[in-house]
DNA sequence: ATTGTATGAGACAACGAAGTCTCAGAAGGG
DNA sequence: CCCTTCTGAGACTTCGTTGTCTCATACAAT
């Protein structure tokens, strides 16, 4: 379905490369695609078969992961469940996707298509704080785009605390939440 | 000082050069050095015989980087004040060098001094919840780990947030304290 | 077994960035 | 005013990455 998809071509070496791109530019966003190949176990030549350049892969990983993270908010997150839930179980769906979500705050991605997902993703943000604060989860005199701000670093903090073994994945969703909500003031 | 400084050469060429890569490598950390010189208004061979390298003007700027914050913290924390009050001065001085701020996290410096000094700000911050966990101002069952993380995050969201105009730059600290130690929740 | 076809490895050219050098000119101190 | 020294501009080399191509090989399907 991707720009660059060529009829014939081996599904699995293109996956290899993706997952690999995904993982080592997560870390460092400047890694060459010779680095991506070898990650991938995969030759440099077929890497370049399969994407026409650099940026063509950036489009079609951004595009993987706004996939990967749209189908696992949808898969978790019960959208007739309250919405301090639904905040939960966002959580919960892409703290373990930190990586995807990293990367596509970093790059500027140029293909329309992964754009127009993006937006997606944060019109979902945006009403779902808006709900928040419609059920008195949410305190309604604080700015809607600094809580947008804030769930998207807990996303990314919560993942690289959790990669770094200073938080056990199973906290990581409540940590958040209770981050957001309650603070981590003293008096509860 | 500094590894590279030459006697001889005019300063004020050099803190240009430093300056200019702060700002634009807060940015778009892959700007080329001759990016750096053009935005420095200063020619490229001129940049060479300041710094020996890109990594040279990494670690100075770098070392200028934490000597700022460490100034600016130094400046406007009260030592003897409680531990909320400093936790508010501190937001208050860093946010605004939010761009210093930005780098020092992507980069990982390769010189002695400005990790040494890397770890003298970490220590700082961890003394810091150590003291507000004493004070009763941070409850006590949340890893130390996690609230650092999210003071680092917290100083990044606010400067983003004030520099694209989403947020007044006098409720920024507030703002911060209140979103680590209240949250955002409803009930006040 | 045979016939596509994808793959891996290597050679190759193109390109941009990094780094060095030279020289004329501007800036600053005496 | 003069002399020293730094600066800017450009030419040049070096280097890593990117992108293309070829060919022998491995693999899958029939």
């Amino acid at each position: 379905m991707g720009p660059d998809r060529q009829a014939g071509l081996r599904p699995t070496a293109r996956r290899a490369i993706v997952d690999a791109a995904i993982r080592l530019w997560a870390v460092n966003p400047g890694a060459s695609l010779s680095e991506v190949a070898l990650r991938a176990g995969v030759g440099r030549a077929t890497l370049h078969r399969h994407f026409h350049g650099r940026e063509a892969l950036l489009d079609e990983v951004a595009r993987i992961c706004l996939e990967e993270m749209r189908d696992a908010v949808g898969d978790t997150v019960n959208p007739h469940a309250g919405a301090r839930e639904r905040l939960r179980a966002m959580f919960e769906a892409v703290v373990p996707l930190g990586d995807r979500y990293s990367f596509l705050h970093r790059e500027s991605v140029a293909a329309e298509d992964a754009a127009a997902g993006y937006r997606a993703q944060l019109d979902w943000a945006a009403g779902l704080v808006s709900d928040l604060k419609a059920e008195g989860d949410l305190a309604p005199d604080v700015p809607s785009a600094w809580v947008v701000g804030q769930i998207d670093q807990l996303v990314w903090t919560a993942w690289s605390q959790v990669a770094g073994g200073r938080v056990a994945a199973a906290d990581a969703a409540s940590l958040c939440v209770r981050t957001l909500l309650e603070g981590l003031g003293g008096k509860r």
